[in-house]
RNA sequence: CGGAGCGUAGUUCAGAUGGCUAGAACGCACGCUUUGGGAGCGUGAGGUCGUGGGUUCAAGUCCCACCGCUCCGACCA
């Protein structure tokens, strides 16, 4: 991609115009516009980084046999009339076509998915099953906050399962907590929280969320600083310097995080609104049990930005960033850089390196590695006329910097990529 | 939904107690020069000062209402 025709450039607004860091930088950086509060448009760069995360999430569900679908936005009122939640989910959008009739705009889809499931599942044979999709989901929000961490529309990815019994269901549940780990762990996010917390409108029982502490969140939760064990604090006993009811004495700590999933047993609330039940082999009529897992997809975007930067921008991990080098290409008013650049950024696309190349000849130098720098691509190419035919690669987390030969410069990324 | 702040060029902002033709920086267009950490010079384009009402000889500036954005709180399946 060459920087130069690229939609979306750098933006000069200063660093205090938002309170929250990934607010700031997803916009100063190019990877986002706001449309409105909390309602914001993904620009190429921004699209790439979400592209990639839906891709990790999609293969690791996969692994666990469940089928992609997408549902629709809109959603009749009678089907939430039927699990009483049209009238008891204060944050739900609702929404009237000019001929009368009444929608809810979707901000989950246990009311969509449960009927279709209906449809198609006549036989305790035809279980266990597991459904998901990934689709812009509608909150409305009091008050839209912290960048694009709770925004009005955002994209969510949902998966439902369903289940013949309890203890069915209970296992599939423990899977998923594995996968989402699994999937969190690809995404980088080295110390999620697993938190206990209440099951809101969806379930009378305990759910799970998946925390990222950081000072910018806003779930409140107190943890165990030797594992994973956490509790929300609207349900915590503990206190802070508390015993680990897992591992270690005095381990509890007191946090902020970012809520970037969440897992519930859904035990046969919704099944029964919808009369979806099947005889077992006895014969016997039984509602099916169901659960619910949500990523934030969205919210992953930003949550990586608020652990991943510096001062100087975001530093994305290699898993997720956009492009896998930042060629950037100084003197290019001089035929032989020019034609370097231009050869070695060949070299990287018939490679199948993905590369954004800073192509732009009217800026200076420091321009193009403080944007760069606020990019936040791992890797940084620079040729310069100084270098004469070195190569220097900079990463753009420590800022270390080596030069090599073009012949050595395919094996230097694809090492970087594959060590820890 | 309560509280606070803000709304002026594409962007970020300056325009004290009302007063002549509304400014800067960055960005943009053209030209020249320049090139290792946000380059320089010159020329130029770009504004219903959020919207509506009011006070006044005169409103970007004062008053009222509304809209919008940010932050705190409440809320957050």
């Amino acid at each position: 991609m060459l920087y130069s025709k690229l939609f979306g450039k750098t933006l000069n607004i200063p660093i205090k115009k938002y309170d929250s860091i990934n607010h700031q930088l997803l916009l100063k950086a190019g990877y986002i516009d706001q449309v409105a509060s909390g309602i914001y448009t993904l620009l190429p760069l921004g699209k790439i980084v979400i592209d990639n995360i839906i891709e990790i999430i999609r293969e690791e569900l996969n692994q666990i046999s469940a089928f992609e679908i997408l549902m629709p936005s809109l959603h009749p009122k009678i089907y939430w009339e039927k699990t009483g939640r049209w009238e008891n989910v204060d944050v739900l959008f609702k929404t009237k076509s000019q001929y009368g009739q009444l929608y809810a705009l979707g901000p989950t889809h246990e009311e969509i998915v449960t009927p279709l499931v209906k449809k198609f599942v006549n036989s305790y044979k035809d279980l266990p099953l597991a459904l998901y999709h990934i689709s812009n989901k509608f909150r409305d929000e009091p008050r839209p906050k912290s960048g694009i961490l709770r925004g009005r529309e955002f994209i969510m990815k949902d998966l439902y399962s369903f289940h013949l019994t309890a203890d069915d269901l209970k296992k599939y549940y423990q899977k998923v907590l594995g996968t989402y780990l699994k999937i969190f762990n690809r995404l980088c996010f080295f110390e999620i929280k697993i938190t206990e917390a209440s099951g809101g409108t969806f379930s009378d029982k305990f759910s799970h969320e998946f925390n990222v502490l950081t000072p910018s969140g806003e779930v409140n939760l107190f943890y165990c600083s030797k594992c994973s064990f956490a509790q929300n604090e609207e349900i915590s006993k503990l206190r802070e310097g508390s015993n680990c009811p897992k591992c270690h004495k005095g381990e509890i700590r007191f946090g902020k995080a970012i809520e970037i999933g969440n897992i519930f047993d859904l035990g046969t609330r919704f099944s029964q609104a919808f009369d979806l039940y099947v005889e077992d082999r006895n014969k016997k009529k039984v509602f099916l049990y169901m659960g619910c897992y949500g990523i934030g997809v969205t919210r992953i975007l930003g949550a990586l930005v608020e652990v991943f930067h510096d001062e100087k921008g975001i530093i994305w991990p290699k898993t997720v960033t956009p492009f896998k080098t930042h060629l950037i290409g100084l003197n290019l008013d001089d035929n032989d850089t020019f034609s370097r650049s231009n050869k070695i950024y060949q070299l990287l696309v018939n490679n199948s390196i993905p590369t954004l190349f800073d192509d732009r000849t009217k800026v200076s130098f420091g321009k193009k590695l403080t944007d760069a720098d606020l990019i936040g691509i791992p890797i940084q190419i620079i040729i310069s006329k100084k270098n004469r035919d070195k190569i220097e690669l900079k990463i753009r987390k420590n800022s270390k910097t080596v030069f090599v030969d073009e012949s050595q410069l395919l094996k230097k990324i694809s090492e970087y990529y594959h060590q820890e």
